[in-house]
RNA sequence: GGGCGAUUAACUCAGUGGUGAGAGUGCCACCUUCACACGGUGGAAGUCACAGGUUCAAAUCCUGUAUCGCCCA
């Protein structure tokens, strides 16, 4: 090494003392604080608020990097940015981990008390919640973390008060009975959403309902024999022939006897079963939708628990699935079960807790959301939204237009209490801001508060506005409402972007965010979710351990293609962690040259390759922002990791080591200059993605140095491109490919001298040729090369067609006729082809008729080419054989 | 049952009608040459799932088939 430099650093990049140091000067220096300077667009991002609860799982990181290569690269363009941190408090999952606690201690919270419980929960939160705000730091969030919000503090909570008491005096909150998802286990209603189905092999039982005149039945079938106890009628549909002519519109109701009547309607699927479909309203969805089309009574056979109630009779007591046992063994033994069948159907679980929900009556809390759902389909019709990737806003409409009431009351103790109160004297009910003491209606202290919370999501519903201050009229709204970009996973579309989008609108009159990007999930190597059952977990926080967190979130950026599910592995984190580690090294020979140097330089006095690296950067900085302006994530990470790899590493680097080694001082100068300028525009693009190791850098460059995370993002200087001079570097790259080529082939060893002669017919090229004849040698080792317009292939030559020039480099020893033959004959063979068809086109009229000019100039160009390299193909291999002959 | 998506090199995937179809990993040969063996140079490797169609031109658009996913009911 020549040590001429400060380069004592190591020979491979060391990660974790410099992650930690830079991510704790930047919080110290308070770099990450939004600012709201006059006169600069805003760009702002909420978080999509973890679970309080959460630790950070490989979603998070994927999630997170993403949001905070936008932050840094809009905040590197000189825009006001906030991108606001925070969580969410997770009632029911919350709620679970405190019980869980309380459980060890043999209590549970019901003989500790509401109060006393809601303490604890705040006490574990401050304890032990939102540990993955820590791991967001360690990944390099860029968040302003003094303007953390949660989901339960003071701010939100107003916020929460507000909207709820404005839907309800708009009339679109209500209470009703209705039938919900119940969780028999968490003892909570659940939404549509938090049900999910997983596929279980069941049995569809086939049961005789007798008909009340004569002796014959009609069968029913279904997966739950059990309600029947509940059955309050059997529907067919009204045009299904092998009904029509019934004897009565009446059944038996097996074992409990009594007369239920036949109903027609609609709904009624004829292909199912026998076409008949036994109705019990009170505990299933679509049932309860059909019991009130025709007014049918509501019969509750199982309980809170999940367990039979008396109104099941003899069952009562019984575990619902124990009954359904007993009931087909009952039925069997009175000779009402025409028959079993396997049967396998998604059955609704609590996403919590994997219980079989139990599809219930109750008083719930409803949104009607129809009004709400109008406004949201029609900013996303008007382009006011735009989701990415495009396809997902058809999802969206199809949810949208189809959506039902949105049931928001949760039988749990963590959360936002329903700010409603009953009076016990007149019996009204009131809704109010602040805490009710009295009856407004008849001035009695005498009142009862609802016990239930508000779903998580109506809070998380209003993140957007909720933690920029609002129902404040402050200063953050103004500077960044509405938010610039909103970055989430796909599978919270529903549950949480859509609610936002319906909320953002209604209270705000103004979307919540211009754009909405989903990503993919991340999926293990062989394309499962990951998950803590299943094992297969990847942690983020060891793979940041192991490999860097830029080698990381490299990954995850390069991965992040639109639409499709990430799959990801260790041996790919790997990969990038090469990449990083080429940087390093890449930076450490650079330093070496330029500690002296200053970025300024002449243009027009530059060597060749000194303006093709100035003309390549500025291309690729042109891409790379093409690519984040379009959120095309990994487009922008291949595009600097194919600049920084394949052209600044593998040729300029190469390319330019006998003008940094060289006696003349002014040669020294300039190409150091560009070097350095090189060196800063790549450790600013690759900041947003890299931030650590792009910082560290930085600061070895030489000069006072401010934090990188506040440079300018660089601009693409127009005047650095050509085309031409790009044309000369491919020219010269494709002929010293060309001699490399055939230094492998031969087996000449790389220390070995020899002589290259090229043969160039094409006056222009020749003379390129000429002018650089000194690069071609020092990047082949070439001792002596010969540019001549003709020329013969030397006897016992080697060699090489590049277009329409040849490459001959004679040998000591003699070569292999043969083989040289069979490379001619492989290469003839391709040209052949693709000659083939580029003439087949350009002999179709229509296509000269139609295509436009530059695409049949272009393709007359390849046919030239491929003509010129063709005969020189044919030439030597005549040669060849003539000396073998 | 309804909807969405995928199928491109051995593997994982880019590819936004006009490319001579790319990348990373892996593979083969040579090389420890003054940033890097977490490296360099050179190389092999594809019926773009299949069948039709639209177009001057299709991996790309349309229709169908097959296989595999996901979401909703």
């Amino acid at each position: 090494m020549t040590n001429t430099t400060n380069t004592d650093l190591p020979k491979a990049y060391e990660f974790h003392a410099i992650e930690e140091r830079w991510y704790n000067e930047w919080l110290e220096k308070k770099t990450f604080a939004a600012k709201m300077e006059e006169g600069r667009e805003s760009f702002s991002i909420v978080i999509p608020p973890p679970n309080v609860t959460g630790v950070l799982h490989i979603g998070h990181a994927l999630n997170n990097t993403l949001q905070d290569i936008l932050v840094r690269y809009r905040r590197m363009q000189g825009m006001n940015v906030l991108w606001v941190p925070g969580t969410d408090h997770a009632g029911i999952a919350t709620q679970n981990v405190v019980e869980r606690q309380l459980a060890a201690e043999n209590t549970d919270r019901h003989a500790v008390g509401r109060e006393k419980f809601i303490e604890r929960v705040w006490k574990w939160r401050a304890k032990s919640g939102g540990q993955i705000i820590n791991q967001l730091k360690r990944l390099g969030c860029s968040c302003d973390w003094d303007r953390e919000r949660f989901t339960m503090d003071e701010g939100l909570s107003r916020a929460v008060r507000k909207v709820f008491t404005t839907l309800y005096n708009q009339g679109l909150i209500y209470k009703g009975d209705y039938i919900i998802n119940w969780c028999p286990r968490c003892h909570t209603a659940l939404s549509d959403l938090e049900v999910e189905h997983e596929p279980t092999a069941g049995k569809l039982y086939n049961i005789r309902y007798p008909y009340t005149a004569g002796d014959g039945y009609l069968i029913v079938a279904t997966t739950r024999p059990e309600t029947l106890l509940g059955d309050t009628a059997v529907a067919v549909h009204p045009d299904d022939e092998r009904y029509n002519q019934l004897p009565e519109k009446a059944v038996i109701l097996p074992i409990v006897g009594k007369k239920i009547p036949i109903i027609f309607d609609t709904h009624v699927e004829r292909e199912f079963g026998t076409g008949a479909l036994k109705v019990t309203p009170a505990h299933d969805l679509n049932d309860f939708e059909i019991g009130r089309r025709h007014d049918l009574p509501l019969v509750t056979v199982i309980d809170d628990n999940g367990v039979m109630n008396e109104q099941a009779g003899k069952y009562m007591g019984l575990d619902r699935f124990a009954c359904r046992r007993q009931i087909v063994a009952d039925l069997e033994e009175a000779g009402l079960l025409e028959g079993v069948d396997d049967y396998e159907h998604g059955v609704g679980t609590c996403y919590r807790c994997h219980t079989v929900i139990e599809p219930s009556l109750s008083k719930q809390w409803f949104v009607s959301i129809k009004p709400l759902a109008a406004k949201a389909i029609a900013a996303v019709k008007e382009g006011k939204i735009r989701i990415h990737p495009k396809s997902w806003e058809s999802t969206y409409f199809n949810w949208m237009n189809n959506i039902r009431d949105w049931c928001i009351s949760r039988q749990i103790w963590w959360g936002h209490q329903i700010p409603a109160w009953t009076c016990e004297d007149c019996h009204e009910m009131s809704v109010a801001d602040e805490d009710l003491t009295v009856c407004p209606k008849c001035g009695s202290a005498n009142l009862s508060r609802e016990s239930d919370v508000l779903d998580t999501w109506f809070s998380s519903g209003l993140w957007p506005f909720s933690t920029l201050g609002w129902p404040d009229d402050s200063k953050e709204l103004k500077t960044f409402y509405p938010t610039s970009v909103l970055i989430t996973s796909f599978d919270i579309l529903f549950f949480w972007v859509a609610r936002m989008i319906m909320l953002g609108t209604h209270f705000m009159e103004e979307i919540p965010f211009k754009d909405v990007y989903l990503h993919a999930l991340v999926r293990d190597a062989d394309g499962h979710k990951m998950s803590k059952s299943k094992g297969n977990v990847m942690d983020p926080l060891i793979v940041m351990d192991k490999y860097g967190t830029d080698a990381f979130r490299f990954t995850l950026t390069a991965f992040a293609a639109q639409g499709r599910d990430i799959r990801i592995s260790e041996d790919r984190i790997e990969g990038y962690r090469h990449f990083i580690n080429k940087v390093w090294n890449a930076s450490r020979f650079a330093l070496m040259h330029v500690s002296a140097a200053t970025s300024s330089f002449n243009y027009e006095e530059l060597s060749l390759l000194d303006k093709w690296i100035l003309s390549r950067v500025t291309r690729t900085i042109r891409q790379y922002q093409d690519a984040l302006d379009k959120f095309y994530f990994n487009e922008a990470a291949s595009v600097v990791y194919q600049f920084v790899w394949h052209e600044f590493c593998d040729w300029y680097l190469e390319w330019i080591k006998p003008a940094l080694f060289s006696d003349s001082v002014q040669e020294k100068a300039r190409t150091q200059a560009v070097l350095l300028t090189v060196m800063e525009i790549i450790l600013k693009l690759l900041h947003p993605i890299t931030p650590f190791i792009s910082e560290e850098i930085w600061h070895a460059l030489p000069g006072e140095r401010a934090f990188l995370m506040l440079e300018s993002f660089p601009v693409p200087e127009e005047s650095w491109e050509s085309d031409d001079l790009e044309d000369t570097v491919t020219l010269l790259m494709g002929v010293i490919g060309g001699i490399r080529n055939i230094r492998s082939e031969m087996q000449i060893h790389p220390s070995a001298g020899i002589t290259a002669i090229i043969v160039c017919a094409n006056p222009h090229k020749r003379e390129r040729l000429l002018t650089y004849a000194k690069d071609v040698t020092s990047m082949t080792r070439a001792n002596d090369l010969q540019i001549a317009a003709n020329g013969e292939c030397p006897k016992g030559a080697a060699s090489y067609i590049y277009d329409d020039i040849e490459i001959f480099v004679p040998m000591s020893g003699l070569i292999n006729t043969e083989r040289e033959l069979q490379k001619l004959a492989r290469e003839k063979e391709k040209i052949a082809a693709q000659l083939k068809r580029t003439e087949g086109k350009l002999a179709n009229k229509k296509f000269l008729a139609n295509a436009p000019a530059e695409v049949i100039s272009k393709e007359k160009e390849k046919a030239a080419g491929f003509t010129a390299t063709m005969a020189k193909i044919n030439e030597n291999a005549q040669r060849l054989r003539d000396i073998e002959g």
